[in-house]
RNA sequence: GGGUGAUUAGCUCAGUUGGCUAGAGCAUCUCGUUUACACCGAGAGGGUCAGGGGUUCAAGUCCCUUAUCACCCACCA
């Protein structure tokens, strides 16, 4: 087959992947003698459609793979997506809603049936644009987090830590979204500065200050500072009648110490149903807590003739009521608060008190290396100790603030869509409310008493990502037969066996707290075992403006298919790397597509030019490094592969891509194709193209196997399945020899471009070189001979240790004087420096001597440069 | 209130144990259609590395400080 003439990647990407899936190159092998390696790929959610920075986590991911297995490891990407529980949620709802119904409508049943027709869509979507891409992930072991062997794992591990006592109901306060009805945790609520109305009150002897009038109705507790000398005639417990909202009303102090006395006027009411603080004094003073508002987001009857109102609504009705009462101090309109909001769908979060289960992080409870501890300390103990390492490092102290600040996780949630919790409920004969935790409810034989009923809640999302790294390593064919207890699922799957821990996780910043440490508490229960060594977080992809890419604004996202249809795939890939580093957010831009357009261009026009020369040629099929250039190349290619590998072992995309950048471009293609026009050597030619090629693939898979198909470099073989090439040694004095080649070209070069002048001579003596490689130093400097002489005439060349003139009339050269002096001007500057230095005494003393004798080197050179520079100067300077 | 990051060429950014003349891509300008490539080649211009102070033989790199921007956590009744 021939390559055509110009790389149109639209014509080969679906080839290429079709051709990777049907060898299983990507398919990893558990019983392969060689190391393993196994990153999960972390699931993307099923709410549509992937974007751009959807393509920057499967391009690092793909470019770690592929590395490892050109490294000859046994590899093993698991690819998978998340069913997602709210964010989906609150898209079928939004659907639901535009139709004009509501889920209790439909009922259960069909909300589910609906959703899972929107997710299966999404995901078919969703995986085909992860093809397009290009990752190499074994597709024979996808997951999904709602398959039955998910499902199992989720619920043995409720059960196994409600046995433990680390997960328990209770009344809590929590976060309420009254419009999707549903708890979320901590960690998905936002806040937004919004600017109100601050009103000041008159509570009985005192003044109070309140941004949301509409929870005072019940209040009957006034709060402040033991210490505050302006109420020390005031003593807790005390009690006082006073007009209220509802009539006249009795209320009692309280004194506690985290009000604060420099706000307002130092004292404030409670209302401990809806509000974090609020609760917590009231648990301190064992205060009862009513109930205000509704879980629909109306006042209750305790409200009186605000009764059923929303909060809206009520507002400025109770400020009125209060005003005519006189009750009305002050009101500011310009306040700043924070409104708490659901990060999933925008509703107001209304904290309320609810009957929940959560996940208690403080118990000691945890077995961890033989010691009983809560599972805090062992979220710290696993970094501190470096069972894990964060990639950044700085992220380790957000990683542990997070952790300081940590309160238990609220896992059920009010909404369809999910993992059902695996807890049971019946009422006893005696009335009393019976609790199972359990796969299934047990089966009891006496009359009416069978009617268990599922808790109808479902669990938070991140509780079954939590368990990512090895729910998906156990074997399917096990998990149907609930005989097994967890601890057989574990020990008969080979995959957990061979591949968990994972090596590495990749993913972003800004899911460290509802997942990576999350994964870390659920997998150091479960199995014993951390779910990987490594963290690489990277950064966000950001718009051209700076922005964040979001659902919120669907302009801002950019479909990764738009790219790659356009540049392709590779193209897209090598922008997302170009300049990427951890933990910092990166922008997109279609100037970095372009450039990595080009880079794949220049690979594919190498390969053209292999290509032309290869044909109809015998390939010798030995061997031979011939010409200085082969030397040349081959040490550049060696030097480039073990700093690449150096680079990506450690996770520097962006870096390495710059060494293979420079070795394609400026190395392979500038010089190396250049002197094989004239200097032929096939076998190495085609050597070094399969090297390149090779090191390319991770980062720009298409292309290189494009080439490697269609030339068949290596009989069949495929490139993904190949590994980095082992590389002849090379010659130093031969390779320096092509150095001083290409100094000679350059400077050739240079000064026939400065001077505009044509049909000049280049002169030579006492080069045994020289002469190898006259024909490709007429063709890349435009010289008209190059010829041997006694004595040369015409400007000296000075980048050379060879004996060198160009011959340009006295006219042209004195033209060059300026470029020279400005040559002259630089080398004396670094005289200057270097001598600067070698006088100093602290530096002789101080500095390494390699580094001293290196100096002294460079000054001994630079001397040389500047004479010979200077006499040359002279030579051509008018008198 | 607590914390993190950024500040390097017109733009987007690299620069990892401090080490010698600070780099790349894009953009700009000049020259060039030499049969792999105009998605190209050869060159050029462009930087007091945010400001100030310090440590050091040596600072873009380490420390202190100021400023601006971005972000994270906590949350104010």
């Amino acid at each position: 087959m021939k390559l055509s003439k110009n790389f149109e990647s639209k014509q080969y990407e679906e080839l290429i992947y079709a051709l990777w899936e049907k060898s299983e190159v990507f398919r990893a092998d558990p019983h392969s003698k060689k190391t393993h390696f196994s990153i999960a790929m972390p699931p993307p959610n099923e709410t549509g459609t992937l974007g751009v920075h959807h393509a920057l986590f499967l391009t690092l991911q793909d470019i770690i793979v592929r590395h490892a297995r050109m490294k000859n490891l046994d590899v093993l990407w698991l690819p998978g997506t998340d069913h997602a529980a709210l964010p989906v949620n609150s898209i079928i709802e939004k659907q639901l809603a535009a139709e004009g119904l509501t889920k209790h409508q439909i009922g259960r049943e069909e909300f589910l049936s609906r959703t899972r027709k929107f997710v299966s869509g999404s995901r078919e979507t969703m995986l085909t644009q992860m093809r397009a891409v290009g990752i190499s992930a074994d597709w024979s072991r996808l997951r999904y987090t709602l398959d039955d062997t998910l499902v199992r794992v989720v619920n043995e591990t409720f059960i196994a830590m409600y046995k433990q006592g680390v997960i328990y109901r209770g009344e809590r306060i929590v976060n309420w979204d009254s419009v999707l009805e549903t708890t979320v945790s901590d960690d998905e609520v936002d806040y937004k500065t919004e600017i109100t109305k601050l009103y000041t009150l008159k509570f009985g002897p005192f003044e109070i200050t309140t941004a949301r009038p509409e929870t005072k109705l019940g209040d009957k507790y006034v709060v402040m500072h033991p210490e505050d000398k302006r109420y020390v005639k005031y003593k807790d417990g005390d009690t006082f009648k006073t007009e209220w909202i509802n009539g006249e009303i009795t209320a009692t102090i309280i004194k506690d110490d985290v009000v604060d006395m420099s706000f307002g006027t130092g004292v404030m009411t409670i209302t401990p149903w809806h509000s974090q603080v609020d609760f917590e004094i009231a648990q301190r003073h064992n205060l009862p807590a009513e109930q205000i508002i509704d879980f629909h987001g109306r006042l209750l009857p305790i409200c009186e003739e605000f009764k059923g109102m929303t909060i809206n609504e009520a507002r400025p009705k109770i400020i009125d009521k209060l005003a005519t009462k006189g009750l009305v101090v002050k009101i500011d309109d310009n306040y700043q608060h924070n409104v708490a909001i659901n990060s999933r769908g925008g509703a107001i979060i209304e904290p309320q008190i609810r009957l929940q289960w959560f996940v208690d992080v403080n118990k000691k409870a945890v077995s961890w290396k033989n010691k009983i501890v809560s599972f805090k300390e062992v979220l710290t103990d696993v970094v501190v100790n470096g069972d894990i390492t964060i990639i950044p490092k700085r992220f380790e102290k957000v990683y542990f603030n997070w952790i300081n600040n940590l309160k238990d996780w609220c896992i059920s949630r009010q909404i369809w869509w999910g993992h059902r919790i695996p807890v049971w409920y019946r009422i006893d004969t005696d009335g009393k409310e019976e609790v199972y935790v359990g796969l299934k409810p047990p089966i009891d034989d006496r009359e009416g008493f069978n009617d268990w009923r599922q808790d109808p809640d479902t669990l938070d999302t991140w509780f079954s990502s939590a368990l990512w790294t090895f729910s998906t390593l156990i074997d399917p064919a096990l998990t149907e037969n609930m005989e097994l207890s967890f601890k057989d699922l574990l020990a008969g799957s080979m995959d957990f066996k061979v591949y968990h821990p994972t090596t590495v996780l990749e993913t972003g910043w800004d899911i460290i707290f509802f997942w990576v440490a999350r994964m870390i508490l659920a997998t150091t229960f479960m199995t014993g075992q951390v779910p990987f060594k490594q963290v690489y977080l990277h950064g966000l992809v950001r718009t051209k403006d700076g922005k964040k890419m979001s659902k919120s604004r669907p302009e801002s996202i950019i479909n990764p298919i738009d790219v790659i249809n356009q540049y392709g795939a590779d193209a897209l890939r090598l922008s997302l790397i170009m300049g990427v580093s951890p933990g910092n957010d990166q922008v997109f831009s279609y100037d970095k597509v372009q450039s990595s357009r080009n880079f794949c261009n220049k690979l594919w026009n190498i390969a053209r030019f292999v290509e032309g020369m290869n044909e109809g040629k015998e390939i010798s099929p030995d061997l031979k490094l011939l010409t200085d250039a082969d030397y040349w190349i081959i040490k550049k290619i060696s030097d480039a592969q073990t700093l690449m590998i150096k680079q990506l072992d450690k996770y520097q995309f962006s870096e390495a891509y710059d060494v293979l950048y420079r070795l394609v471009w400026n190395d392979y293609a500038d010089w190396y194709v250049e002197f094989s026009k004239n200097n032929t050597n096939l076998s190495v030619l085609i050597l070094t193209l399969q090297a390149i090629l090779a090191l390319a693939h991770p980062f720009a898979p298409f292309v290189t196997e494009t080439i490697w198909q269609t030339l068949s470099l290596k009989d069949n073989s495929i490139l993904s399945s190949e590994n980095y090439f082992k590389m002849p040694k090379s010659n130093l004095s031969r390779y320096n020899n092509f150095e001083e080649i290409k100094n000679i070209i350059i400077e050739a070069r240079d000064i026939i471009h400065k001077t505009g002048s044509n049909e000049t001579i280049l002169y030579y003596n006492n080069s045994p070189i020289i002469v190898n490689y006259r024909q490709a130093i007429k063709r890349l400097t435009g010289v008209s001979d190059v010829i041997e002489v006694q004595d040369g005439r015409g400007l000296y060349l000075t980048s050379t240790s060879y004996h060198c003139w160009l011959d340009i009339d006295q006219a042209s050269a004195r033209a060059y004087i300026s470029k020279l002096d400005e040559k002259i001007k630089h080398q004396q500057y670094i005289l200057t420096i270097l001598n600067a230095r070698l006088n100093n005494k602290e530096y002789l003393r101080k500095a390494p001597k390699q580094l001293v004798q290196d100096s002294r080197l460079l000054l001994q050179k630079t001397q040389q440069l500047l004479n010979s520079l200077i006499e040359e100067a002279d030579k051509f300077r008018v008198k």
